[in-house]
DNA sequence: CTGAAAGCGCTTACAG
DNA sequence: CTGAAAGCGCTTACAG
């Protein structure tokens, strides 16, 4: 535990050149096989891990990454923080949580953070409401930064799902039903991620001759409040629609809360797909039919990308089309009883 | 950002050591008031935030401490998460998330993080699966580990929910309806949690004078899957429940599909009470009512309790009573049809 | 009242 | 092939 690296030169009878160079693999390091593999078993022995605080001041880097987000508690972000720490791990770093209500807008926290040099650079899931202005008050004009599900203009750095696939994906299964009169309820106008989803929506829409219509499309964002009162303005309005793409699963079991308190069923009367898989989608009434996107590839790459960054190579865009947005069927999606 | 000790050193015209004892408010420092509003002054200007890595290895201490859970994709642990959090914060701490799953039984990754200065403790959250055994082959004789909601004999160090009021408190509430057949859908035998919250509603039978029957009690544990099990299991026998305790949230999901399934109306056939409350509880069909525990405070009390810990206070065994179980009244539960 | 200096554990250019 | 030494940025006992 608290070996240090003396103790293993002392017990190898080598310098601390030497251990240091052989446990880091230093191709330099021309010792003889004989002295390496004494120093390794000396250091297998004392079960020594170098000591980070040492490594990281001379080395001037943390290996430590922070991943902030506004909510943890979705096993969609699980899935990306699972994926965000396998990736950490196999290139040696280790991943910090922030929670983005903990950061203000406007706040140095994460300047911070990477000025104490807690951290070398970030993953960052920014929340619906913060607009690009805060995002880049928050951010600054700091390179050590990788956005997550959304992207923003002007900044380089970013991995996002294929949500124009998704979001068409799931108005396809719909159409394939049978349905004509097909709403969105969608997010935030000003959200980049709601845009793509409504783009592939309208997408589908305009690729099978179906008419887009206004009326059909909410844009109050993926909260099951939100989606509630687009339930209740939808049913407001003529025509009704006999399908509808809920461009979030929080946002789904919303709508199939308004849905039932309005006496509507699902899925002989109206027909509802959600964006997004996760398990509770199995244990509403009816159970979900989703589609599927690969959060874990996201929180990988996002990784993968913000170290190739650190180590100086340019920002990239990426979109995850590995593996592609999949349809999950359950029991809220059927043909429409008049077409 | 990078700025050095060195540097405000040298603007302000002092030594380091001045500008060091000034910056961490020593009490020993007995500058002139002049000297030391001009170091704040320039460490301000400069905006100066100490080199966490130097400070560090200085102090033999990361202050950081990370919080190991088994799930993270759960609104229960993000309550727990903030807490930690900000009682984190407040001490001057920084919070890792590690994910159990990550951690096999026997691997040393526990004792590596702490072996190498990343972390100075744990807040450990267990796996149900996770056996006594398994759990100490885990922190070995590590005092520096909080367990968190459970609690293992013959290791100091832990924070827990009132899990016997709690569970006594939903099982009342049934009682109070008029329920006398009531069931509990347990955890899994030897977790020291479901002992607790079985303990609770056999408590609140025997203080209404109810008969226990052990007909009506499962012990699965807490998942969707294992809860619809039980439900079978349960309308299997006689005499059937016409009130069922589950003792956590997801099951009481599960459970609620499984009933629907067997065409056994909530709540007019059978009242579900479930241990936890979250948001999912509101959208279930019908919503659920259900038991709502401090988890927030528990997070706090545990990074409080581990900081203590760490500093050489003896180990403690809490139980947050602070604030007490809540009942949270929804449509799931009802007076019995035929009493 | 303030400063010079040691040392935390590591890596790496340099010397031999 | 291997070692002595400097230095990353900090804190703190010690000296004056």
């Amino acid at each position: 535990m608290a070996t240090k690296l003396t103790e293993i030169a002392r017990q190898a009878g080598v310098s601390v050149s030497v251990v240091s160079r052989v446990l880091n693999g230093d191709p330099t390091v021309r010792a003889r096989e004989e002295t390496r593999q004494r120093v390794l078993q000396v250091a297998k022995d004392l079960n020594y891990t170098a000591n980070y605080a040492g490594r990281a001041l001379r080395l001037a880097r943390s290996n430590a990454l922070a991943l902030i987000t506004p909510n943890v508690s979705s096993p969609l972000f699980a899935d990306l923080l699972a994926g965000a720490t396998e990736a950490a791990e196999a290139a040696n770093y280790t991943v910090l949580i922030g929670l983005a209500d903990t950061i203000a807008a406007g706040s140095d926290t994460l300047r911070r953070l990477v000025g104490e040099g807690r951290v070398d650079g970030f993953v960052l899931q920014r929340h619906d409401d913060l607009s690009d202005q805060a995002l880049e008050s928050l951010v600054a004009n700091d390179a050590r930064v990788v956005l997550v599900t959304s992207r923003t203009p002007g900044r380089r750095g970013s991995v996002i799902l294929d949500d124009v696939a998704g979001a068409k994906l799931a108005t396809q299964h719909l159409i394939s039903l049978g349905h004509k009169r097909i709403a969105l309820i969608g997010g935030v106008p000003h959200s980049d991620i709601a845009r793509r989803r409504e783009h592939g929506y309208a997408l589908a829409l305009h690729e099978a001759g179906l008419r887009r219509r206004e009326s059909l499309v909410c844009r109050l964002g993926y909260t099951p409040e939100a989606a509630e009162s687009a339930v209740e303005i939808l049913y407001a309005g003529t025509p009704r629609p006999t399908g509808v793409v809920v461009a979030n699963v929080n946002g789904a079991i919303g709508a199939l809360t308004a849905l039932r308190r309005l006496g509507v069923d699902v899925p002989s009367e109206i027909s509802v797909v959600a964006y997004h898989d996760e398990w509770v989608a199995e244990h509403t009434w009816p159970a979900l039919t989703t589609v599927k996107m690969p959060y874990y590839e996201v929180g990988a790459q996002a990784v993968r990308s913000l170290i190739d960054q650190l180590s100086g190579k340019p920002a990239q865009d990426i979109v995850v089309r590995e593996p592609p947005p999949q349809l999950v069927l359950r029991s809220s999606t059927a043909p429409p009883k008049e077409p």
